[in-house]
DNA sequence: AATGAATGAGCGTTCATTCAT
DNA sequence: GATGAATGAACGCTCATTCAT
C-alpha cells in the first residue's frame, strides 16, 4: 500500500522526465504526464498538490544523485584530481544509461520563473559549484593544480563544459559515447591546469 | 513609411526578448509580446505569420551579431589568441549592456521541439563552435596553443564556460562585471592550454 | 452516473442542432453550443475531442434514424410502393415534430471541406439513394412502377424533391404541414411513374 | 478606367466563386478572395463596402442568367415542354462548363442567416419555381402534361431533382456528363407526368 | 485606386486545478 | 486512491473592417 504510493509517486517523476525529454519542458502538461503514466490528471493531484510540486520532485530526483556522489567521493580515499574524475565519470555514466535526464541539465532557465523552483535549482547549481571548487582547492594544496588558478572559475569551466557536452550529445542524438568523451576532455582540462614542472 | 515598418518589426523582436527575459520562454505568448509593444495581438501577425516566425526573428537577431564578429575578426590583424579574446570580449561587452539577451543563451533546449527553431539554433551553435575551433587550430599552428590539444573539445570548453558564466551572471542578478570576469577566465584558460616552454 | 454522461453528450448534439438551426452552420461555434447547453467550452472537449467530432455526432444522430427506418421497412410486410410511402412519411413526421433538424438536410455542401465529415455525409447520401433505388427496383419487378424507369434516377428525383420541399418549408417558416405535402407529392410521383394499363 | 473598375469588380465575384468552390462557403474570407484575385483585402472594400455586398454580387451573378433564360424562352417559339427542356439544358450546359458555380446551388441555407442575403436567395428560388410552374401550367393547358398535376409541386420536383443531381455531380467529382444526365432524367419526368392516351 | 498597418471580436483548443463520487 | 465532469483563464490564430497615406 505505502509501497504502491511511493512507487506511483516516483513513477510520476520518471514519467515527467520522459515527457520533458519527448516534447520539451514548454510542452509538459499534467495531462501528458498523466497519460504517460496511464492515470487520470486528477490522480496526479492526489500525489502532488500542484504542477510545481511535481517539478520540485523532478529536481529532487535530478539532484538526489548529488549528495550520493559528494558523500561517496568523501569516503573513498582518492586524490583530489581522481575525485573530480570520479565525480564527472559518475554523472556521465549515469546519463549515458538514462539519456532522458540530460534534458534536465539544459532547462535551468525555464525553472527560474517560479520562485520555488528557482530556489531549488539555484541551490543545486551552487552546491555543485561549491563541491567542485572545494576539490580544486584541495588539488591546489596538493600541488595537483597550479597555485595561481582561481578554483571557482575552474569549477565553472568544468561544469560549463559538462553541460555543453551534454547539449552536444543531445543535438547529435547520442551519436558519441558520452562517458569516454567527458573523460578525455576532463583529462585534457586537468592536465592543462596542472602544476608545470 | 518603410521606416515605421522596420521599426515595428524589429521592435517586436526586442519586445519578445524583453518578455523572454521577464517571464521566461515558457511563458512567452503573443499576447504578452503585443502588450509589451503596445499593439494588439493581431498586429503581430501582420509582421510575422506565426509565433515561430517571430521566434526565428529573435534567433536571427541573436545571431546576427555572429557574422559581424566573425567578419571583424578576419579583418583585424590579430594573433589567433587575440582573436579569441576579441570574440568573447565583444559578446561579453554586448551582453553586459543588454543583459536581457543573455536569456537567449540559456534556452536552446526549449527551442528544440519545433523543427524550424531547432534547425536554426543548431546551426548557430555549430557555426560558433566551428569558428572557435578554427581559431584554435590557427593558434596551435602558430604555437600559441599546445599541439596535443583537440581544437573542437577546447571550443566546447570555451563556449560551455561562456554559457555557464552567463547563467551565473543571471542567477546573481548581474552582480559582477561580466566582461571583466570573462576576460580573466579566458586568459586563465588560454594560458593553461598554451604551449609550455 | 452513466446516465448523466449520456445525457450531456447527447444533449450537446441537440444543442448543436439548435445552434445550427438558429444561426446557421457557418456561424456555429463551440462557444455557442456551450452557451446553448449552459456549460463552458472546455466541458465540450471532455465529451468530444474536437469540433469535428461533435459534428460527426450530429451526423450520426441525423442518420441514426436511417438504419431504424430501413430495418422497419424490411420487417413490415408492405408492398414496395407502400414502403416508399412509409419511409418518407416517417422522415416527414419526424421532421415536422423536430423542425430544427431540417437544417441538417440543407448543409451537405458545407461539410464537404472536412474530410471526416465529407466521408460521413457522402455515405449517408449514398445509403439513402441505394435504399430507395432498391425499393424502386422491387416496385418495378412487382409491376408497381413502369419497367423502363431507371431506379437510381428516380431515387434521386424523390430525395431531391424531399430535400427541396424541406427547404421550402424552412423558407416559409413552417407555414404548411410538411407531412401532408410530402404525402401528396409522393403519391403524385409514384402514380406518374406507375405502370400504365 | 471605368472598364477596369467593372472588370475588377466582376473579377472579384468570379474569385469569390472560385474560393467557395475550393474551400467552401464557411471558409470563404475576404483575405482568401483578395489573395485569389491578387489584391489586398482593403482593395475589395473599395468595390464592395462589406463582405455581404460581395456575396450579394455573387448571388446576382448566379441569377443574372435567370432573366436571360426566362426571356429567351419567351422569345423562342417552343412548346411548353420544349421550353422546360431548353431551360434546364441551358443551366446544365452552363454548369458543365463552369463547374465551380454549382457550389452556389448547394449553399442556400448558409445565406439564410444574413437578412439581405436571405431576401435575395429567397427571391431567386421563388422566381425559378414560379417560372417553372408557369411553364407547367401552359403544358397542362396544351395537354402536354396531365391535368390533375399540381404545377407548383411538379416545379419543386424538377428543381429539387436538378439541385440533387448537381450535388451528386459534385460528390462524384464531375464523373458523369451533367447535361446528358439531366436531359435523360427530365425526359423521364416529363414523360411520366404527360397526359396518357 | 490601392496599400500597409492596425483593431477588436471571435475562433478552436489546451491548461492547471477542483470537486463530488 | 482514483475517476469523470467541470471550470475559467489563457493560448495561437483568423476575421471583417477602418484609416492614413
Amino acid at each position: 500500500m505505502g509501497k504502491t504510493l511511493i512507487h506511483t509517486k516516483e513513477g510520476l517523476v520518471l514519467s515527467a522526465i520522459e515527457v520533458i525529454n519527448d516534447v520539451g519542458i514548454s510542452n509538459l502538461s499534467i495531462r501528458k504526464v498523466a497519460s504517460q503514466q496511464g492515470v487520470t490528471e486528477a490522480a496526479i493531484f492526489r500525489h502532488y498538490k500542484s504542477k510545481n510540486e511535481l517539478l520540485l520532485a523532478v529536481l529532487d530526483f535530478f539532484s538526489k544523485y548529488d549528495s550520493d556522489v559528494f558523500a561517496t567521493v568523501a569516503l573513498k580515499k582518492l586524490t583530489p584530481t581522481e575525485s573530480i574524475h570520479y565525480c564527472l565519470n559518475t554523472y556521465a555514466t549515469y546519463y549515458e544509461n538514462y539519456s532522458a535526464i540530460t534534458a534536465i541539465t539544459q532547462i535551468h532557465e525555464v525553472f527560474r520563473n517560479e520562485m520555488e523552483l528557482r530556489e531549488k535549482i539555484d541551490t543545486i547549481i551552487m552546491d555543485r559549484t561549491h563541491f567542485m571548487s572545494g576539490l580544486i582547492d584541495e588539488a591546489i594544496q596538493k600541488n595537483e593544480i597550479a597555485p595561481h588558478v582561481d578554483s571557482e572559475q575552474l569549477a565553472i569551466i568544468i561544469w560549463g563544459y559538462f553541460r555543453e557536452v551534454c547539449m552536444k550529445w543531445r543535438i547529435s542524438e547520442y551519436a558519441f559515447p558520452l562517458r569516454e568523451r567527458v573523460q578525455e576532455s576532463l583529462h585534457m582540462i586537468l592536465r592543462a591546469f596542472s602544476k608545470r614542472e
